[in-house]
DNA sequence: TTGACAAGTGACCTTTCGTTCACTATAATG
DNA sequence: CATTATAGTGAACGAAAGGTCACTTGTCAA
């Protein structure tokens, strides 16, 4: 049970510090939100600031985990079309999946005061997504889907203005429809400057 | 005497509220930075809130100035060289000018806590750029410079990239330099992409 | 010269914050 | 069965927060 207990306060944490942000943030809340008064939390974490240390040490853990290493690849798209698709199911997981927005709010309201926040927000938000399309690049013009181009230069003009759109979700919620369909638009307009004929 | 002091301790606000986030910072702290004791702010702004909400008032009317009328648009370029030049410039001032700087970070932190800080960050980091770029490729277009396209894609194309960058600035200032060079090679990629052949 | 007012001070108030601690209930261990 | 560790309680504490107020000072208009 104690466990348990140490896990539901990391995850009451991530959503109050992705709200209010980590000063705007009190404990006595977070330990209402589960069931239990303030000095209950001190059971599980010596001060405010361990949790914040414990959360983002999952947050580190959990992005190696996931987007780190090269197991975690999707497969190269065989066609110019099944990019788009894989684009769009990434990100629809990426904007709906509620413990990744949180990460993400999480990130953008520490980034300047927490040097591994700040890490890890680059990666979340730049580095993360243009190494791993540039991969996924490099596949496709090899299977000559993509014209020879350098597949870093491509990824960062493809995922930036993504990664934009996702950051417009995560501030204004209601413009996700909105948000999607760009990204689609935006995906096919890529595909057909940058495709090899004939494999439109 | 008074306007002065007004003036000035909106200054310190931004600075303040730019590095910790307005629940980060505190009217003592603030006060001290403007050789004030506490009680001083109170006789210009009847409270912490009074400050934030003057604050975003001149954020949003300084935008709406600067960036929000028809006028301040640059002349549009009359060489693809020449846009990569303007390009860098405004990528200059806006990445150097230390109040836009504090004005994005303060954006940053609290767009998930209050509505206009929330809308003015939309404008700041996504629309504003896509707006004025879309005016200048029409112009580049027209002039023959930019092959024939949809000229808000391209704008948009153009400046998610540019703008992932200037928050990696914001983010960390010491990459600054090697950013400012990926914007100058993205911006002569893009080129190379859309210019209309015979005028690289 | 005087009166009024704006600007700034320092003491003080209330609330809320993070944190501690003596204590209880529970459940596993020897 | 006795014991011991664990999870949780509730009262309390000191520090720091936002805010108020009576008071002083300097400036300028009448």
């Amino acid at each position: 049970m104690a466990k348990d207990t140490k896990e539901r306060i990391l995850e009451a944490a991530l959503e109050m510090f992705s709200q209010n942000g980590y000063a705007g943030t009190n404990v006595r809340e977070l330990s209402a939100s589960l069931g239990l008064v303030k000095s209950g939390v001190y059971k599980h974490y010596e001060s405010k600031e361990a949790i914040w240390n414990a959360l983002l040490d999952q947050m580190i853990a959990y992005y190696a985990d996931h987007f780190g290493s090269a197991d975690h690849l999707p497969t190269v798209p065989d066609s110019l079309e099944a990019l788009t698709r894989l684009t769009m199911r990434m990100v629809n997981v990426t904007v709906h999946d509620e413990k990744i927005v949180m990460t993400r709010k999480v990130l953008t309201l520490e980034q300047f005061r927490d040097p591994r926040a700040r890490e890890l927000a680059t990666k979340h938000f730049l580095t993360g997504l243009t190494d791993m399309f540039t991969r996924i690049f490099t596949g496709m013009m090899e299977k000559g889907l993509l014209r020879e181009n350098d597949p870093a230069m491509l990824a960062f003009a493809y995922t930036a203005p993504i990664s934009a759109l996702i950051h417009l979700c995560d501030r204004e919620p209601e413009k996700t429809d909105e948000a999607m369909a760009q990204i689609e638009a935006f995906s096919r307009h890529f595909i057909k400057v940058y495709g090899e004929d004939g494999h439109e």
